[in-house]
DNA sequence: CTATTATTTCGATTATACTAGAAATATTTA
DNA sequence: TAAATATTTCTAGTATAATCGAAATAATAG
C-alpha cells in the first residue's frame, strides 16, 4: 500500500462522524445497511451523511448496492484490513542495537 | 478506546508528512531516533517537524526522551496497536441474516 | 564564557474540510 | 398521474490545519 493512499484513507477515518459510520458498518457486517438506516440510527442529517459516504467511497472503504429504493452500504473489509495493517508494517526493520546509537547520532549531524 | 480519541488519533495519522514520520519511527523500533535524524532523513524542515511531533505527542503516539542535546523519539506501540485494532472491533456483531433484511428495511422507514 | 548544534516559537500565508438547510431528483407504490 | 419515500446536489458559513522562514531558546563542549 502506498503511503499517500494510506494517509488519505486514515484521514477519512479520522473524522468522528465518518468513523461512527464506519464502526456502524463494521458491526453490521458484509450484508450492510441502507443509507436511511444509518441516517436514522446515528441521527446524521441526510446531506451530511451523503457527503461523508462519498468520501468513504472515494478511498475505497465503502461499497454500495442498490435494491429497490434503498442503497445498501457495506464496508470493504479487505481495504480496512489493509490500512489497519499498514500502520505496523516493517516494524523495527532497522531497529538499532545499543552499540549503534552513537553512530546514528553522529550521522544525523 | 473512545471513538472520539480514536478519530483524533487517526486524523493525526492521516497527514502524509506525519504518517511518513510514524512509519520511520515504527521501522526504527523501540530505541527510537533523534529529532534531527528524522529531519535529515526525511528532509522535513525543522519547524514543520516540530509542529507534527507535537501533534503526535498530543494523541499519545509519540514518546520522547532527552539524551544530551538530542531528543530521542519513539513510537508508543501500545497506542498504535490500540488504534489499529479499534477499526475492526466488534466486527459483524449485528450482522443480519438474509431473512432479517426486510425487517431492517421496514424499521428504517 | 563562547561557539556549536539541536530544537522550538512566532507569524503569516494558503488551502481545505465540516456542517446542514433547502431544493432537486429518482424510484416505487397506489 | 399523484403521492410517498430515499437519496443527492447546491450553496454558503465557519473553522481548523499545513507549511516554512526567521528568530529565539536550550543544552552541551571546549
Amino acid at each position: 500500500m502506498k503511503l499517500e493512499d494510506a494517509a488519505e484513507t486514515l484521514a477519512q477515518l479520522g473524522n468522528p462522524t465518518r468513523l461512527e459510520v464506519v464502526r456502524y458498518l463494521v458491526k453490521a457486517g458484509p450484508s450492510g445497511v441502507p443509507v436511511g438506516s444509518i441516517q436514522k440510527q446515528l441521527k446524521i442529517p441526510a446531506s451530511t451523511l451523503t457527503h461523508h459516504l462519498k468520501h468513504l467511497k472515494g478511498v475505497g472503504l465503502l461499497m454500495q448496492k442498490r435494491e429497490k429504493t434503498n442503497l445498501w452500504c457495506s464496508i470493504n473489509f479487505d481495504r480496512l484490513h489493509e490500512v489497519s495493517d499498514f500502520l505496523l508494517e516493517e516494524c523495527c526493520s532497522f531497529s538499532l542495537r545499543e552499540s549503534d546509537k552513537a553512530k546514528t547520532e553522529r550521522d544525523a549531524t
